[in-house]
DNA sequence: CTTCTCACA
DNA sequence: TGTGAGTA
C-alpha cells in the first residue's frame, strides 16, 4: 500500500512515516513514479516503532532494537545485546521518574501552602 | 487526486 | 512536526 493508506490505518502522519524512513527505521519499496510501497512487514514494523516511542525510547534506540524484533527467526541472536540496551533505557526511565516525583512533591507542598495562605492566589 | 522533495512566519 | 509550494 502507499503512504496515504498506511497513514490512515496507522494513525501516523505521512510526515512522521517519512521521517522514520529518514532515520533508517523503515525501508519501504519504491515503485513506478518513485512512490513508497509498504508491505505487511512494514505495517507491523511501524506499529512497533509507535509502541516503543510511546514507551519513551528515542528513535536512535528503537533503531538498534528493530533488527531483533523482526518476524524473521534468523535475526534473533543479537537480542542478547538488545536486552542490555533495554535495561539501560529502563534505568533511565526510573531516573526520570525519581526526578519527576521530587518535582511533584515540591509542587504539592507549594499548593498546600496556598490553601493556608489564600492571599497568594494566582490572578488571571 | 495522490505522492515526492524541500523549506520555513 | 505541521504545512505549503511546485512536480511528476
Amino acid at each position: 500500500m502507499k503512504i496515504g493508506k498506511l497513514s490512515k490505518l496507522s494513525g501516523v502522519s505521512q510526515r512522521m512515516i517519512r521521517y522514520y524512513e529518514e532515520q533508517g527505521l523503515l525501508s519501504p519499496a519504491r515503485s513506478d513514479s518513485n512512490y513508497r510501497h509498504y508491505s505487511n512487514d512494514d505495517v507491523c514494523r511501524l506499529a512497533r516503532i509507535r509502541i516503543l516511542q510511546e514507551a519513551g525510547l528515542t528513535l536512535k534506540v528503537i533503531h538498534s532494537l528493530l533488527p531483533c524484533m523482526t518476524d524473521d527467526p534468523l535475526l534473533f541472536e543479537p537480542c542478547a545485546l538488545v536486552i542490555d540496551t533495554l535495561l539501560e533505557e529502563k534505568q533511565k526511565l526510573e531516573d526520570r521518574i525519581k526526578v519527576l516525583s521530587e518535582s511533584h512533591a515540591i509542587l504539592n507542598s507549594h499548593l498546600n501552602g496556598l490553601r493556608s495562605e489564600p492571599r497568594v492566589v494566582v490572578t488571571d
